[in-house]
DNA sequence: CATTCTATTGTTAGAGA
DNA sequence: CTCTCTAACAATAGAAT
């Protein structure tokens, strides 16, 4: 008899949300709801996915499926990854592993982040050098040149890398698909 | 007035789709559902995304908000992107961003997928050797030597890089924040 | 493989706890 | 930032192109 309890779902544009506190909020929801569709497609297709997101604020977030662990454990041993997905408690699949390679590529994808963050920090450091008016509340630490150094380093093994694969690839598959978003409008 | 048109969306499990042209179609269609979502999360919250995913038959898919190379641009800048979310042509972003690093980090994204694939072919082929009923119709080249220790430098100064990086985000974030997908059953 | 169509299921905005 | 509730919006299963 009275009015509705709830003025239901509203439709939004797709623009950046005003308010501070509703974009957070916003952010929070839709990122579980992502979470969920990607385990969806997990799960009914076979696919395996990585997914990493960086919050407004800056924050990253990494999600795999079924995790990053198995999704690893997958790539090492092939395409096969029957009760994986399934959830079977098939741990046997970790003792055929070699474990340092595991390792190796479950943090390959979970520091993935890291690695831009330095970047990041390395051109904010330059920044700072060149403006001094903000004192650095923090000293900047006498490793930073090794970072960088190190960075440098894994960049080229990186390029060689890249190009090897690339070359590799390219005689099976047409290269990787790739797709960039378009602008909503 | 006759019988409906279509039966609707109809109510499905979250199992593996048994029937292969079914789960191809499922896979094609809920992709471009989750890219949707991702490209709106960006906008909505202003946030960055990767995204990569291997479909069931082993076809590697990237995705990127709003494309990588924008996003590359962001993190070697810090955390400003105005302009670049609201679709506006700023290509001067692209001028003002060395363009060594910006291709670097440019890759760097991309071909995370072919990484992991050249570290499937070496486990294939230490199979092949150790199997050898099935003649490969390939010769294998040598250069696979070359590739598996380029594989391992890099993997190397990865690691190193790592250690550093995470001993430098402790000290402002409390680690980068990382879930795994439960089982859905 | 991608797209279209429609009825239905699924997701979520807004307001609170 | 997480979780609930409800009404309304949005994604999509199935069939066909």
């Amino acid at each position: 008899m009275g009015g509705k309890k709830t003025r239901g779902r509203q439709k939004i544009d797709i623009k950046k949300v005003t308010k501070n506190e509703d974009r957070i909020i916003t952010f929070s929801k839709r990122k579980n709801g992502i979470y969920t569709k990607l385990s969806e497609l997990s799960i009914l297709c076979g696919a395996d996915v990585g997914f990493l997101i960086y919050s407004g604020s800056g924050k990253p977030f990494t999600f795999g499926s079924p995790s990053f662990d198995d999704v690893a454990q997958r790539f090492l041993h092939g395409n096969h990854h029957s009760g994986i997905i399934n959830g079977e408690g098939n741990s046997s699949a970790s003792l055929i592993v070699d474990a340092h390679k595991k390792v190796k590529m479950d943090e390959f994808c979970k520091n993935l982040n890291n690695l831009m963050e330095i970047k990041t920090d390395a051109e904010e450091e330059k920044l700072k050098m060149a403006e001094p008016a903000y004192a650095p509340s923090l000293p900047v630490k006498s490793t930073d040149e090794e970072e960088k150094q190190l960075l440098r380093r894994y960049e080229e093994y990186y390029e060689e890398l890249c190009e090897v694969a690339a070359a590799k690839i390219r005689g099976r598959y047409d290269a990787a698909a790739s797709s960039s978003f378009p602008q909503h409008g």
